[in-house]
DNA sequence: ACACGTCTTGAGAGCGCTCTCATATCGTGT
DNA sequence: ACACGATATGAGAGCGCTCTCAAGACGTGT
């Protein structure tokens, strides 16, 4: 890196100092097609003596391509440094676009007013692309999205009213009715009578999804909707949401929590009761990151590959970048798998 | 918002319809200074009409200003997502950096090849400035930041060869050492004997200071280097670092951790291996976050303002921003105070 | 009535890049 | 030797915006 610093060069200056023309630099710089290797070679010998740095803004003005794509978390940051789901996920995202040289934006979306600025900043073009990820039903970002005609692709099924009309939001989620069901039947199998649902916020679709998956398993029985409480995804919700329905109904006999998050907490409310786990309370959670392995004793948990989602997710936004006007195969969403993982916490 | 979703208005199309010119509309959209009330009337009308936003690239190309800033951790995402205490200060940086209409750019470094990329984004102008954080002491990204121009403001004492030279960096820290001490002369004060350390990575300056801090409280005995143990800022470390000390030092009465996940982690091996806390072991953490006051036995920590930091780091790097040439008062560096917070994990 | 300063508006250059199109250069077959 | 297509390079327009500068509109004091 040359120290002159100054104003930054300028594709006009390695030209001169190459002895070539702008255009010609243009093309070295973006791979070199039709280029003569000496001439080559002479210009990326400029650009390095200069230490050039094509200006971005000046590329994205007359590309109408950023190169970078936002990813939008509708929660506040405390919840989404706290949850390692996010985490995961992201991590799946960041070595996927990376991989494609894409940069990648995290976007906090919590309080009322932070929509509109949000909002504005997608409009504006800064990104070609979006990543959104727990949006609630009434969520407005969705609406501007598709109102800046930015392309985007949701983490979880969306659950907005519209959401089937074209064209039909593409997204990644996991089968978590059938997780939950697996969950509830394997508390079953295990001969559990009396079995609670910590659910997360009924706003979210997968939230939702896992609750009917409970039902499901519970049917044609049916469930006591005493044994219902919401946990709103985190542990402290759990804790709480464990203490309600041990008030309701004090001989329950297992709990299945809907993140592994909120299992914890259920876990420090039976502790603190006095309930042994798995001898009298069995539990089972949902995510298998670290808190179930983590937690005393290993929870039963139901898997599902995050970071995948995450890459799953980044791959289908950038091939709909890929084909903007170009028809291509149509994309769809794309749903993967859940998976029981039996640990100690079930008995 | 008008849904005419075409290639979206530009400023002239907004100058067309309100009959005015481009150069007035400019003036209206950016404050509408110098321009008759009846005009700006007008031409705001046109704005919302056409939905027109004005392109960032275009706009970039001109002023110099992006009105974004990176934030770049050198952690792996899977780390930075369980540690609370990235998302705290990052909510002070959000919180203070969007009251200044300024975008926030989350950006990873964790692989030796994401350097390139990250020097590469930050040298192309895709931002104004950076806030950077969890440098270890051979970290290139400084050098990187400080060769492109970029105005940086660092998390923590920036501890790489060189960094007493001019221009000094500017970051925002809390007294380390004196919080370290603070929490090690508390254990003394209790009367314990044999008082144990889980450091961070040594190649951070936060870490190093703590160990400085108790090394103070234990002059001028000085420590046995058997109760020096690394924890590596995570829970695991922790864990097996608490597991390494009580193998060494069996009798060991008392451990300071030098972050709350650490003691966490130290508290969990002293459950396994049947050490009552705080009879047998007090323990101390740092932070001071969530994990503190949900610890079992809720922990003695030492607390810092961590949302705090994260205001002040924004606010530094917007103050810098603004003076870029005009002299203005010289920057400085912040030092914020630590506080000792007993609870009962220290007996 | 006039000259003057102030406020409001428009014309136009130019930010740094890409990309089309025309021109220059080259190799090949006849 | 020549015409021809293929290949390599340069000239120049233009992406959408800001900002300087000049010109026009208006009020004031004499």
């Amino acid at each position: 890196m040359s120290e002159a610093n100054g104003p930054r060069p300028t594709l006009e200056a390695v030209a001169a100092r190459a002895g070539v023309s702008r255009a010609t630099v243009s093309r070295v710089v973006n791979g070199g097609a039709g280029v003569r290797g000496t001439v080559q070679e002479k210009v990326r010998r400029a650009v390095a003596e200069l230490g050039y740095v094509p200006n971005s803004a000046a590329r994205a003005l007359v590309t109408r391509r950023t190169g970078a794509v936002a990813v939008v978390i509708a929660e506040p940051e405390t919840r989404v440094f706290s949850d390692p789901f996010f985490g995961r996920q992201l991590r799946g995202i960041s070595r996927e676009l990376s991989a494609a040289d894409t940069q990648l934006l995290l976007l906090f979306v919590a309080h009322r007013d932070d929509y509109d600025r949000i909002g504005r900043y997608l409009a504006a073009g800064h990104v070609d692309g979006a990543l959104m990820f727990s949006l609630h039903r009434d969520d407005p970002l969705p609406a501007m999205a598709a109102g800046a005609g930015l392309p985007t692709v949701y983490g979880g099924r969306p659950g907005w009213p519209g959401a089937e009309r074209e064209p039909r939001p593409l997204y990644v989620d996991t089968d978590n009715r059938d997780g939950a069901r697996q969950a509830v039947r394997h508390l079953v199998e295990r001969g559990r009578r009396r079995i609670a649902v910590i659910t997360g916020p009924l706003d979210q679709t997968s939230a939702l999804d896992r609750l009917h998956g409970y039902r499901d398993a519970l049917a044609p029985a049916g469930p006591d909707p005493r044994l219902i409480a919401d946990g709103a995804f985190t542990a402290h919700g759990g804790e709480r949401a464990m203490a309600r329905l041990l008030d309701a109904v004090p001989d329950l006999d297992a709990v299945f929590a809907s993140s592994d998050l909120m299992a914890n907490g259920a876990l420090r409310t039976l502790r603190a009761r006095g309930r042994r786990v798995p001898d009298d309370v069995a539990v089972v959670g949902y995510d298998d990151l670290e808190p179930a392995a983590w937690a005393d004793p290993p929870l039963t948990t139901v898997r599902q590959d995050v970071e995948e989602m995450g890459r799953l997710m980044a791959r289908l936004l950038l091939r709909r970048l890929g084909t903007q006007g170009a028809g291509g195969p149509a994309l769809r969403p794309v749903i993967t798998g859940a998976e029981l993982v039996i640990r100690e916490s079930s008995g």
